[in-house]
RNA sequence: GGGCCGUUAGCUCAGUGGAUAGAGCACCUGCCUUCUAAGCAGGUUGCCGCGAGUUCGAGUCUCGCACGGCCCGCCA
């Protein structure tokens, strides 16, 4: 089923061919856009395309225009097209087509929306990766809506996906977060230890010494603290990731895979990619340590550590290897990456060392900014180290699955946002979020009246759907597809959750001023196929958002 | 010093180079005997941060400046 856009964007190209053909002219005409113009005066789409082609067929866009228009005759979609304004091209559709297309709507069903433009592209989506050393915290939960709904999205287009969680079990932070489940383990022991400055001071951390205790008694007693850190920390890593595991289905996301960073570094594979950097040229040695060539744009470094001096892997180093595994050995097409914003300067560094691979092309990240947490009016900073967070848990438990990914998902990922926690909680029955949901709602309410009545869509004419309130929900709802495209090739999600609202806002306004079920049969019938195409559309964009779309509320 | 992101209504934010710039919240006025009032209708609000440039056309692109957030480690 192809989309609005894609159908008029064929009829006119053939008509902007047709007119160059026969008028004599030369030179290729411009890209056709089909745009939805935001004065419904101007029609339902338009296209620019005269415009765009003045310049190549050296004619003014009035005489291309007309020229394309005059060969673009009413059909079964288009029930006319003029021409207005400098050279703008207005495109009405057939009413009796916008009518019938609530049927195939409907039927499309789950469906609906879907398209196989990214059909073969094996994506992954690497998201949240948060350290696994402690629980998730609002800072890094805002990559979990947007790269599960970016995921999906993918999907719908087609694509085969990977949800992946990278987890960083080895390193710096790794051995210390191991030594503080150790001190903490001899402190439950009743011996006397102290946590290092950097060690980990959260309460969770006693809990998994606790838990390590309970489970394998003393048996760990006697051992040296750096052999008890050496074993304790996977064991930590182990019970963070099944936390984190257990929260992000709270959250309504589900990874295909939890890859694990020391397994990498057991295979051989990092020396392997150090070695591939040598052969390219790209790394030198200095002051000990193996450094990556940094390339002439950037100014202030001429490299970046890979190897320290004590022979120890960067986690740049070690980020290297990653990217090149999923995009080679792993047969991934594209890896897209959701990264908060602190890390442009990592990304500046991967980007250079992709290319340096020749896998620049393949690799992608969404860059969002920071969300600061409002708690008592106070902004909190979040350091997991000191152990000063609200876990993502506390706020899912508060505000709710659905509220929370919205407010996540409702701003682009270039906009900072604050998380007012108490707001969040007391004003989550005005959130938007259910708005869209009771538009949902409502349609399931109105076929359950109709069901009581004997009701139903058998046998129903689509195309009685004629009147303008009808004309423009099915209007709306034919946006979806567009937009989904649009979601996927910019990798804006937020699109959705306005689409949402004004869809909602659409239905809202409809169910006010006309009535569904009513004496009249054949109307009722027609109407509650309107009715469908809105509900499917809705619980469409409410799916791909993950959020919940209820029954009744 | 260098880099990334932002600056649009009182607040929080949408706005693939197109025609008269939008939504939610807040505020005011109406609307529940008919499919759910978590709803609807109406009203008020804008030097799109500032200054240049690019072009048929700039909130949107380029450059400069200001302000805010983040970053520039042999941490991750």
């Amino acid at each position: 089923m192809p989309t609005v856009s894609q159908i008029l964007s064929a009829r006119v190209a053939a008509a902007v061919a047709r007119a160059i053909h026969e008028e004599g002219w030369q030179g290729e005409p411009g890209i056709i856009e089909i745009e939805r113009p935001a004065n419904p005066d101007h029609g339902d789409y338009a296209t620019n395309v005269a415009m765009r082609s003045a310049r190549t067929l050296r004619r003014s866009p009035q005489q291309i225009a007309e020229a394309t228009v005059s060969r673009l005759p009413p059909d079964d979609v288009i029930a006319g097209a003029e021409v207005a304004g400098k050279g703008f091209i207005n495109l009405r559709l057939r009413p009796e087509w916008v009518a019938r297309q609530a049927d195939e709507i409907g039927r499309a069903a789950d469906r609906y929306g879907r398209a196989d433009v990214l059909a073969g592209q094996r994506i992954q989506v690497e998201f949240i990766s948060a350290n696994p050393t402690g629980p998730l915290h609002l800072a890094n939960a805002r990559g979990g809506p947007l790269g599960d709904t970016l995921g999906s999205v993918l999907a719908f287009l087609g694509a085969d996906v990977t949800r992946e969680f990278y987890v960083e079990d080895s390193g710096t932070q790794f051995d210390m977060f191991g030594q503080s489940i150790a001190v903490r383990y001899r402190q439950l022991l009743g011996e006397d230890a102290t946590l290092p400055a950097e060690g980990y001071q959260g309460e969770y951390v006693t809990d998994i010494a606790r838990t390590i205790l309970a489970r394998e008694g003393e048996r760990f007693r006697e051992l040296s603290l750096e052999e008890q850190a050496r074993i304790f920390a996977p064991l930590g890593v182990e019970w963070v990731v099944s936390e984190d595991q257990r929260v992000c289905e709270k959250f309504g996301i589900r990874f295909d895979s939890w890859f694990s960073q020391a397994e990498m570094m057991r295979s051989g594979y990092f020396e392997d990619t150090v070695k591939a950097l040598r052969e390219r040229g790209k790394v030198y040695e200095k002051d000990g340590a193996v450094w990556f060539d940094a390339p002439d744009e950037i100014e202030d470094k001429e490299g970046w550590v890979i190897v320290r001096s004590s022979g120890e892997p960067t986690y740049f180093g070690k980020d290297i290897a990653y990217h090149r595994l999923c995009l080679t050995e792993r047969g991934l097409d594209r890896k897209i990456d959701i990264w908060g914003a602190n890390t442009h300067y990592h990304l500046i560094q991967m980007r250079a060392a992709m290319r340096a691979l020749g896998l620049e092309d393949r690799f992608e990240v969404v860059l969002y900014q920071f969300v600061r947490f409002l708690h008592e009016d106070v902004i909190l900073g979040m350091s997991r180290r000191r152990g000063q967070f609200i876990t993502l848990e506390d706020v899912l438990d508060a505000v709710g699955k659905d509220p929370t990914r919205f407010f996540l998902l409702q701003r682009s990922a270039d906009s900072q946002l604050d998380f007012d926690f108490e707001l969040a909680k007391q004003q989550s029955n005005e959130n938007p979020v259910y708005y869209v949901q009771y538009a949902h709602a409502r349609i399931a309410s109105i076929f359950r009246t109709a069901a009581e009545r004997g009701a139903g869509v058998e046998g129903a004419d689509a195309g009685l759907l004629t009147e303008p309130a009808e004309q423009e929900l099915v209007k709306h709802c034919l946006r979806f597809p567009d937009l989904v495209l649009e979601a996927g090739r910019h990798h804006g999600v937020h699109l959705l959750t306005q689409y949402a609202v004004e869809l909602a806002g659409d239905l809202h306004n409809f169910y006010k001023f006309n009535r569904v079920v009513s004496d009249d049969v054949e109307r009722t019938k027609a109407r509650l196929l309107l009715m469908k195409a809105v509900q499917v559309t809705l619980r469409q964009t409410l799916g791909l958002l993950g959020i919940s779309a209820p029954e009744s509320m």
